[in-house]
DNA sequence: GGCAGGTGCTTAACATGTTAAGTTTATCCG
DNA sequence: CGGATAAACTTAACATGTTAAGCACCTGCC
């Protein structure tokens, strides 16, 4: 795969010109990008710890989302823990084949599941909160607390601005969905 | 223990206290929450113009970073559009399928691999690039242009501060990686 | 030259993200 | 009451994230 055929590099140069003519902004300067980096920082973190308790990023977002009330719907911990359905589902399975959570069905509604976090849950979460509290207060301590409040600001105006704000552009006029 | 031996209804509030005493912050209040949920808010605006192109974020991603050199080691790639190399190699070899982008062997070092865009994916950008911009130009009417770019200035900073910073804190002391 | 170790990429295996379709149960309404 | 519609998951299918192995090639050293 991927034969040399006597590569001169002939014809890039012509294609390289025209890819800087596209009316794009600079790649490192991507909101999402950075977004993107800057959590991959902090989740860097983290995962070792988590790792090392046999838990994912995901499964511990639905432990700790859990530990704060009594007990959850399904649709509302997809909420609480910004999970969609599928993956909070499989995750969910998972979870309870550990016994680190219950679960059981809404006696007013058959369709509605309830979850809780079990006791075993309880016991994991303890394990590892205090190596999760510690990492967070390294972080805070090196980039600074008061920059990290203002930061947490903006990102939650960031996403205020753009609750139920609808681009669909559309550039595409074939476009129906 | 997770749930109060009664378990009436007002075993709520009991049993969330005791959840309270973990040692952890609010959930919401996590920084990893905020830059997924910001950065979600983000990404539903310019996914659904990507999908109507038929790529999806990570591709697209791809393009772009090539679109800006003539070409690219597969490493080289990897790091400027944030992909580890397994993800990367998958999308390569879907996108040269497609014959959006084009690839060769190294003359020097017949391990690396050198990727440059198409002609083909070139003029795919062309239809996205509009779209796009668009899109990011009415993000950035909406959350203000100077405060975007403090936003931005900020995350990067962040990113900065935790550079190279391990926190292997190991509060478990089996945990030998 | 040849081998030990390192590098660059790919493959494998499992978990999650994302969209669409399927299943069961509720609810609306004629 | 009963069919149509909606709601709450779940399953399916495909793409990516993440870590560990594997493979081919390169480099330093004897």
């Amino acid at each position: 795969m991927a034969k040399k055929s006597s590569g001169r590099s002939d014809g890039k140069d012509a294609a390289a010109e025209q890819a800087h003519r596209l009316p794009m902004r600079e790649f490192s300067r991507s909101l999402p990008m950075a977004l993107l980096r800057a959590r991959e920082a902090v989740m860097r973190q983290f995962r070792p710890s988590l790792r090392r308790h046999g838990l994912t990023e995901q499964q511990w977002r639905i432990l700790r989302a859990l530990a704060a009330v009594e007990e959850s719907e399904v649709t509302e911990l997809a909420r609480t823990a910004f999970l969609l359905g599928p993956s909070l589902s499989r995750i969910l399975r998972d979870l309870e084949a550990r016994r680190l959570i219950e679960r059981r069905t809404a006696e007013s509604d058959l369709r509605r599941g309830v979850v809780s976090i079990s006791a075993k849950g309880l016991k994991l979460m303890e394990g590892v909160a205090p190596s999760s509290e510690a990492i967070y207060a390294a972080i805070t301590k090196r980039y600074g607390a008061r920059k990290l409040a203002e930061l947490q600001e903006m990102l939650g105006a960031l996403e205020a601005s753009l609750d139920g704000f609808e681009t669909d552009d559309a550039d595409d006029p074939h476009a129906e969905q």
